[in-house]
This record gives C-alpha cells, structure tokens and sequence, in this order.
DNA sequence: CTGGTTCGACTCATTGTGAGCATAACCAGG
DNA sequence: CCTGGTTATGCTCACAATGAGTCGAACCAG
C-alpha cells in the first residue's frame, strides 16, 4: 500500500470534477450461505464467459447508477441464481477494490454475506453456466487441496473473509438461528454450530448458555413429533427466536483439533 | 478511455452494460481519531465548497481509476490536512453508497477508521477551510445538541458507526495501544480506555487482565522519571507493545451510566 | 513531616466455564 | 415385552474470570 504520486493529480482533486476522469466500475458481490445435508454450505456460480470461463464465482455483478447496493445485491442473486428474496440476514463485509483483481478493467466490488435457511436448489440465470451448493469444506481455502474447484477472481480471498465472519458472528450473536426455520430444537441449533464451525460447542455448557441468555430462544411448550434421527431419541422441545441478538458473554469456539 | 472502446464487452458483460454514465463516483473518507488533551477526537475538515460549504466532513476525495483504495485513503488523508502517513492502524469501515447520499450525483465511498497517537494540528490543504481536531463527545452524535456543528452528507452516520467500531474493538484486541507513543505506563492504556468509552475500566481488573494476556504488553523494567501529574504519585513502570492483537476474553465495557 | 496523588499487590464473594454423569423419552429388533 | 441404541434434558463439581474492595509503596507540594 504505497502512497500513489502521479503527476496530475492535485488538479482534478482540486475542484472535486469526477465527471474528467474515468471512475472504477462498482458491482456487488455475495456470499450467500446454508446448511445443506449437514455441511455449512456456499452458493456459486460457474462462469460460462470470459474471464475465467469455466471457474466458480461468487454471485454477483454492477450496480445500476440509481440503485442502493444492497438492493442490488438482491436483484443480483435473483438474476444469476433464481433464489428469490428469502426471509434471512443480509449485510455487507467489505470492499474488494485491488487493481488487477479483474483483469479486464478496474472493478470495485462491494461483498456481502447472507444467511439463509435451508433453500431449493438453484438454477443458472444469465451469463452463468451453472449454480450450485458447494460445501465450504470442499473449497479448499486453506489452499493445497488439488480436488478442490478453480475460484474465479479474488473470490477465495472474499470466501476466506466471509467464512470467517460467519464463524465469528456465531460466537458473538444469535446468527446461528438465522440458519434454521421457526419452530427449532436446541439440537437444530448445535448442529449449525458444528457445521460452521467444524466442531460443536460442548453439549452441557451450550444448553446452558443458550437458555440462559435472556431473549436468545423462547420455548413453545411444544415437543417436536418426529425426533431427530431415524434411530429414534427422546423428542426435543422446541423454540423460537428470540429478541436478542448478542451474547454476553461470548461463546467461543472450542479449542483443540479434533473433530468432535 | 470508454467503455464503448474495449472490444467485446458486449459479449462478457452479457446484459450488464455499465456505460460511462452509468457508473457512481469512488471515493474513500477517514475517519481519524487520536487523544487530544485527554479527549477521544476526530480530525474533520470545513468544506469550503458547495455543497455543504461550511459543513464539518470526514476527509476524503476520490479513488483514482488504478489507485488501490487504501492508498487512496493515505493519500487524500495527507493533502486534505497536512497530516503525513504516520505510525498506526487504518482498516475498513464499511461502503456507504446510498442514492442522495451526495445531491450532485450518485457517490459511493469507502470510509475508513484510523487510528493514531496524538498527532500536530492539521492545516488546511486543496478545497478544505479548515481541518481541526473535534472531541468526539462535542458531535453531538446522539442527536439533540445545538451546539454541535452541521455534518456534510451521511458523515453523521459514518462516525457514529466508526466511533462505534473503535469503542467496540478496544474490547477485544489491543488496539488501545495504536493511540500511545512507547513506551507507555498502564495508567496511559487506561487513560485510552477512559477516553474513548466515557468510563474508564475498573482498575483493580484492568491491570490483571492486561498483564495476564500474554503478548499484551512488555516490561521494559523501567520507571518513568516524571509522574503522570503535577501533583506528584509514584512513577509507574514503563511497557512496550506485545505481539498480541486478541484478548480471550474480552474486556467488556463498564455497565451503567456513572461517568468514573 | 503531612496530606494528596498515582501506582502496585493483594483478598473475597459471585459468576461463568469445562467436563462429566444420571435420567427421560423415543426407536428397532429379538 | 424387554433390551440396547440414540437423543434430549437436568444436574454436580472443580476451576477460571469477574467485580469490588482494601492496603501499602513511592512520589509531589507545602
């Protein structure tokens, strides 16, 4: 990040003259996540035209010259992706604006995170040539996993940062439940931890945090019909989201390397 | 250089055609905080130019079409205050891209949160009037303070959201330490803390946790030769930067509403 | 020498964490 | 019907962190 000294430059700043010179294009991107078949999941798209034909990529593309951008961020994964506009959480996780990053020109691109509960599957919308849910696990993002599928632009670098801020959201907030439809168990809930983060929170001790918290879940008195597993187990009440969306204090991602 | 001038942009763009006029403003605006005369401030400037001729903003200007955005942030940080690139923290913010947000024409901007030790007052560069530092709690960012100065555009908005950021990371990283000079005594990091929450952390528990967060800070095994006030008190030891960034747990703000 | 001030080192009740164990409620198979 | 497997719920216990407080050390000014 060197400071840039082009001669020149002063003058046009000077005056706050936009319209002289040329302006970066602006899109949106999104990092749209569930939780598929159990595994922490992300929705991508192949590209079916250059540059990077062939590789995956994040939704996304321009924003139009009068259009807020989160609004574009959900025409966006409309368009490419066929999901509509569903009932979760949207917000923005930073701006990627490296000259280079797209080769074709100087891009600007606003990525955003969404959680969404389990969705149908998608189809492939304008210029992609297809739309899928890829478990965040077979991206291969720590690097070095030669199974793992080609990442268009700086995508990986976006996917890293929008993992993590998922991740650490779900120590900090009730994101988690924005995963899940109403009514759920606290299993449900658990099982989202583990799938984001890879290990589950330690049972005795989650339950307790959870409820608890004032306002994380409220209780129905209801018990869920169909237990959990096809192997039967004690039905699980079941709950609502509540009010709150912070926890105090965290809770924290268990430590170790193991699995569970 | 136009759009219409690449070559088979119509093909890869498939349907997305962002013309010339199409494409909003990139900029980049600081939000610059330091402690001045024990005060959590921000260093603003008075537009001297339409609109909000008059106005108190964030510094900022725009994104040259291969500038890197942090770059720019530095850039622009130095001709519109005379402040040169110093030793400490800057990082995104959020991207602020609103329709209206600039009644000239559609403006995004990329805002940032600097972070630095007490620096020389600013001069005025390019279209600025004035630049000064402003004790954040004279804002009025609460709404209702009639004597607090008029902000230029969403700038209201971006520094309550910056100061807001910076109040919640000194939580749980050490970013406390990006205000001080080295070396530093305890008192001066909880003197930060004072400053920027309002409250200072209670004392007994501020020194064990920071000096039972390994990397934290260092022991330098020296003590100051002049106390920190004129009334004399015993010198204090003297401590550098740790390597440490995160602090598990959190140092939680003080709850309730007394001042000390 | 005395009072005021800042820094440093301790105590103690309360709360939260990490780990475990016991019981309840369901299923499938013998 | 009984048994083992499975999931959910409720509890205990040792330990760590927090919040609040006390006490002495080391300096200054008068």
């Amino acid at each position: 990040m060197s400071t840039a000294d082009r001669p020149g430059e002063a003058e046009w700043l000077a005056g706050y003259r936009p319209g002289d010179h040329d302006r970066p294009s602006l899109t949106v991107d999104l990092a749209v996540f569930t939780i598929r078949d159990g595994a922490f999941s992300v929705l991508l798209v192949e590209r079916g035209e250059h540059p990077y034909r062939g590789h995956w990529a994040l939704p996304g593309g321009f924003v139009g010259i009068e259009e807020d951008i989160e609004a574009a961020a959900w025409r966006e994964l409309a368009e490419e992706t066929g999901v509509a506009r569903f009932d979760g959480h949207l917000e923005q996780l930073r701006t990627y604006g490296a000259p280079g990053r797209d080769p074709r020109m100087r891009v600007v691109s606003v990525a955003h995170v969404a959680i969404a509960p389990d969705l149908p599957d998608p189809r492939a919308g304008s210029d992609a040539a297809a739309a899928r849910w890829w478990p965040v696990e077979d991206l291969g993002l720590d690097g070095g996993d030669p199974d793992a599928p080609p990442l268009a632009f700086d995508h990986a670098t976006v996917l890293t940062d929008a993992v993590e801020r998922v991740r650490a959201k779900l120590e900090y907030t009730s994101l988690a439940l924005e995963f899940l439809r109403e009514p759920f168990s606290l299993g449900d809930v658990r099982r989202i931890y583990r799938a984001v983060w890879g290990r589950a929170p330690a049972l005795g001790h989650f339950r307790r945090k959870v409820l608890s918290t004032p306002g994380f879940v409220v209780e129905t008195h209801q018990v869920s019909s169909s237990p959990a597993s096809d192997h039967g187990g004690r039905p699980p009440l079941l709950f609502r989201r509540g009010t709150a969306t912070q926890l105090h204090p965290a809770l924290l991602r268990p430590t170790g390397t193991d699995e569970e």
